[in-house]
RNA sequence: GAGCCGCUAGCUCAGUAGGUAGAGCACCUGACUUUUAAUCAGGUGGUCGUUGGUUCGAUCCCAACGCGGCUCACCA
């Protein structure tokens, strides 16, 4: 037998009574028509009231109570927000008074009643009728302070989204970005797909991916760390704008920025180069920001942002230069940036190559400090395994990455399509698996054997949407915006 | 995985230089028919994260463990 708080009891107590008088405490055969926007809408704007304006029924969960004797005050609160009834003993009856009575903050009611403005000019609800249509065992947070403990609003997201409403904001901010870059896509001509959560070859990224197993097929399955080798399958197929918002699954560590499973955009577009998308990327950004918040200029943890176009471009070696203390001739110098990188605190084997050198000096240097939006191009080639190589120079990959307030946001370049380059980078990056680099990427015979049926030139892109809403919704943690985070089991 | 910090009433927080704990909100009782964190009077509520150790005595000191936060590492 669980052990009950005695708040818990005197409201299970209610429920029992309400049961013995053949009151049913959980009905279902309540509508309401309106919500607390449509009051707002209706009346939010008129001082005078007319008498005989139509009457409001709502539904909702009573979040505070202001109780006089013989009339009190309730706060509402509905999917829309919230609105205040007056609920008097004469007017509802003593019958249905004496119900009220006993409902306790969290119910949740429905009620009908007309409109007007109190005393001190608030746009209420005078209740004709009111009912309990479910009651609440669980006392709500204090309503001052609201629920401010992490851990409990991570892990009983039900009652952070009840009680406080900038985090419920951001979650509606979520969604509204969410729509509006599909809404973007669609009008682009982009087709929405959706390709295998559970993949036999884990690929399109570099890092490791959680194990599952079928038990029919009796066979181990990835959960995928990316869509893109069956995204670009389609591309071959000819469907040529394709993309998909959904999850990727990274068995990784955890951080403020970083969830197991996290939600990214990924599109490719045939005939189009790294270069359209850094217009296109700047499009659509622009596009989400000024339909969410109606500007290009923002705050970002104290960082103002601004969209303004045209976005800031630099070389990985530029960043490096700009924001590092070594100078471009150095730079160049495997040896004098290898002893840049150690002087700078980075403890990297000897035998590093000078790609992933340059990378890890560029990370260290010029990451954070990417706080405007830059596009950061020239990647190295062996740190790209699935782009394409520079026609000029073929250490680089035509490729940049999306820096926004310190963070990755979106990476994308021009597709590999040739397949003979592509197995060649395939056999390397088996090669590193082999010496023991647990997020090289695997061979895929049949992406390749896709390439040989010809894949358009492309250029793609990933976009990731935690961050973004991150970014736009001025959260500090990938917790904050993403509704059910991993956290370890309770207890 | 490592380091630092935190864990006290349903919620938000005090506190004890070691002598078994307090406030506000919520809740209960009473008053109150236009309040806005309503007000007024009275009251209930805690194995002080868990388990050990030191001590006459531990919520407090020590250790281990659990959960969380931040930083680092890995990464997007």
């Amino acid at each position: 037998m669980e052990e009950l708080h005695e708040l818990t009891l005197q409201r299970r107590r209610k429920v029992n009574k309400m049961w013995e008088e053949g009151i049913n405490p959980y009905p279902n055969d309540f509508t309401p028509r309106h919500t607390s926007a449509d009051l707002l809408a209706a009346y939010g704007e008129t001082t005078e009231i007319p008498e005989n304006a139509e009457s409001f029924v709502v539904a909702g969960r009573i979040m505070a109570r202001r109780s006089f004797g013989k009339a009190a005050f309730i706060q509402l609160q509905d999917r829309k927000g919230r609105m205040q009834l007056y609920v008097k003993k004469d007017v509802v009856g003593e019958e249905c008074f004496a119900l009220f009575e006993s409902f306790d903050l969290g119910d949740i009611v429905g009620a009908e009643g007309w409109p007007f403005r109190t005393k001190t000019g608030e746009l209420s609800l005078h209740v004709t009728a009111i009912r309990l249509l479910t009651k609440s065992f669980q006392p709500l947070p204090e309503k001052f302070h609201g629920l401010t403990d992490v851990e409990t609003r991570y892990r009983q997201r039900y009652v952070d989204l009840i009680v406080n409403p900038e985090s419920r904001d951001v979650f509606l901010k979520r969604s509204r970005i969410i729509t509006l870059i599909r809404d973007f896509m669609v009008k682009n001509d982009f087709l929405e797909v959706e390709t295998p959560m559970m993949q036999q070859i884990p690929g399109g990224a570099t890092a490791r991916p959680f194990t599952t197993h079928h038990n029919a097929l009796d066979m181990d399955l990835y959960l995928r760390i990316a869509p893109e080798l069956y995204l670009k399958r389609l591309v071959v197929g000819g469907f040529d704008r394709v993309f998909e918002i959904n999850r990727n699954f990274r068995n990784e560590g955890i951080s403020i920025r970083h969830n197991p499973e996290f939600t990214m955009m990924e599109f490719y577009r045939a005939y189009a180069t790294y270069e359209d998308l850094i217009t296109y990327t700047e499009e659509l950004l622009c596009h989400v920001a000024q339909e969410l918040l109606g500007s290009l200029e923002f705050t970002c943890q104290g960082e103002a942002i601004t969209f303004q176009r045209p976005w800031k471009r630099l070389t990985v070696k530029e960043a490096v230069v700009a924001y590092g203390d070594i100078d471009r001739k150095s730079l160049e110098d495997r040896d004098l940036l290898y002893a840049y990188a150690q002087k700078i605190g980075l403890g990297l084997p000897e035998s590093i190559s000078y790609g992933r050198l340059l990378m890890e000096v560029f990370e260290e240097v010029a990451e954070t400090k990417l706080i405007q939006p830059t596009f950061i191009t020239a990647y190295p080639t062996e740190v790209s395994p699935l782009s394409r190589k520079n026609d000029n120079d073929p250490e680089i990959v035509d490729r940049f990455e999306l820096y926004i307030a310190g963070r990755e946001l979106a990476n994308a370049f021009s597709e590999l399509n040739d397949p003979v380059d592509q197995k060649e980078r395939f056999l390397a990056q088996v090669a590193l698996k082999n010496k023991g680099d647990e997020e090289a990427h695997y061979m895929d015979e049949d992406y390749i054997r896709a390439l040989e049926y010809g894949m358009p030139p492309t250029a793609g892109e990933g976009i990731g949407i935690d961050r973004l809403v991150m970014l736009l919704t001025d959260s500090p943690s990938i917790r904050d915006v993403i509704l059910f985070p991993q956290l370890r089991k309770e207890k």
